[in-house]
DNA sequence: TGTACATCAGTGAACGCGCGTTCACTGATGTAC
DNA sequence: TGTACATCAGTGAACGCGCGTTCACTGATGTAC
């Protein structure tokens, strides 16, 4: 498996003060060519640096190790994932066809830019190396049933919380929308976002891995997870 | 990241006409390990050589490159994914909860072999290297909808069929059991398959990565799962 | 029954490679006087 | 305005490592005569 790129020009050295400059380029550089190749194991931090032109050990100057290297580049991703969530959501003002738009961004998310959704989703995650703040922010999921759509909001938008918990809470924020419009019934808006989450998810990753497979249209799945929603609140009520 | 394994002592050399012993047990090997480690990249020629007590070059006696070792022990594992599958939902004669039972061994499969699920299921499927068989296999569910359920059993078992398109039959046939009960509504059963296949793994990949989320117990998403199955079958003889 | 020989399951050493990371350094840029 | 100097963004060469794979070989096992 080689590793060679088309190095870039050797780039002019950045002025005094000007550090960050090549930080960003080398997280550029690195966002660009995990998406280009398959596994993240497969980028090397030489290739990155061959890309920015600069050399290896330039690097090191900006990030103590490659794992944080690596995750500098999911937390960008990860920021840009949840802003292209909410742009979809807001091309719409039906609360459910916003939904749908959402889980829309979700798969397209997914098809292009397959190595990035595998590194924020897909990846296992180990118990012993939590994202940092992640408890706290999942404890905080407990009673998010007793919350007020603007709670939600305001919630979702807190600068602490993980991009993560954060992107999720849009999608619990945009069942709770529904519920408010009484396009679904009253129920907790968390299980039903964690049901549009699997099925919209299974979808996603089974069209990855299995391309060949006929899966249904997309507006069949999105259709169809908004009724598993209306099903998981009706049943949640019921229980 | 160390390879290193606990070496096997010098195992004792096949007789002549047993060479297809080492084989079986590097077979063994690599999917232990493979189970053991994370990634499949992780194990090397070197470490399953060393866990059957053997050099590295006797790997190739038996199989030309690496490629093709991680290729049968996928298929191996294949299998025994399918049997188990298939051993669950013998548990019960009742259709409805065999296909739950059914859905309940795919998230153990995948909670208790993490490292093999993601082989068979998450890996990226490129469109170039296919599975030999797989385009014959996938053109004959274009119209899984006309077969009785003798057909489906007979189609399924036929031995020529990749053992993957096999196991999604079975459970295109699981549905139509529950079709022919009158438990479930009349309709696609390759549909209500898919569907069900969707949320099930949906639900099963995202505990894999997410371990520390609140994702609800696997009971209410089999009971979940059963329903967008019947929402499914329903809609589609809507439209 | 004894021996020469072909077969075949493995061995041992080495190959070239790309990797992450370290270390001593260089030379342009800005600052103090 | 001119110069000595500290700062800082990088460089270049090398490290030790594990990898997949190759190649010439060895020595036990079975067979033919």
């Amino acid at each position: 498996m080689p590793t060679k790129v088309a190095a870039a020009p050797r780039r002019t050295r950045a002025r005094r003060g000007e550090g960050d400059r090549l930080r960003e380029e080398i997280l550029g550089a690195a966002e660009r060519l995990i998406l280009e190749r398959g596994n993240i194991d497969a980028v090397s931090i030489r290739a990155i640096a061959d890309a920015v032109g600069v050399t290896p050990p330039s690097i090191y100057l900006h990030f103590a190790d490659k794992d944080e290297l690596v995750f500098a580049v999911c937390e960008l991703r990860f920021r840009e994932f949840r802003d292209a969530m909410n742009a979809a959501s807001g091309e719409s003002p039906d609360p459910t066809e916003s939904l749908k738009l959402r889980g829309l961004a979700y798969v397209r998310f997914g098809q292009e830019h397959p190595e990035h959704f595998r590194v924020l989703f897909v990846a296992r995650g180990e118990a012993e190396d939590l994202p940092p703040g992640i408890v706290e922010s999942v404890s905080l999921l407990a009673d998010t049933s007793q919350l007020t759509t603007d709670d939600l909001v305001r919630l979702a938008a807190s600068p602490e919380l993980p991009v993560g918990t954060a992107a999720f809470l849009d999608v619990v924020t945009a069942v709770r929308r529904c519920m408010d419009a009484g396009a679904l019934p009253d129920g907790d808006p968390l299980a039903g976002a964690v049901s549009h989450w699997m099925i919209i998810h299974g979808y996603t990753t089974l069209r990855l891995a299995k391309p060949w497979f006929p899966f249904p249209p997309v507006e069949q799945v999105l259709d169809d997870a908004y009724e598993l929603v209306r099903l998981r609140l009706t049943a949640g009520t019921e229980g």
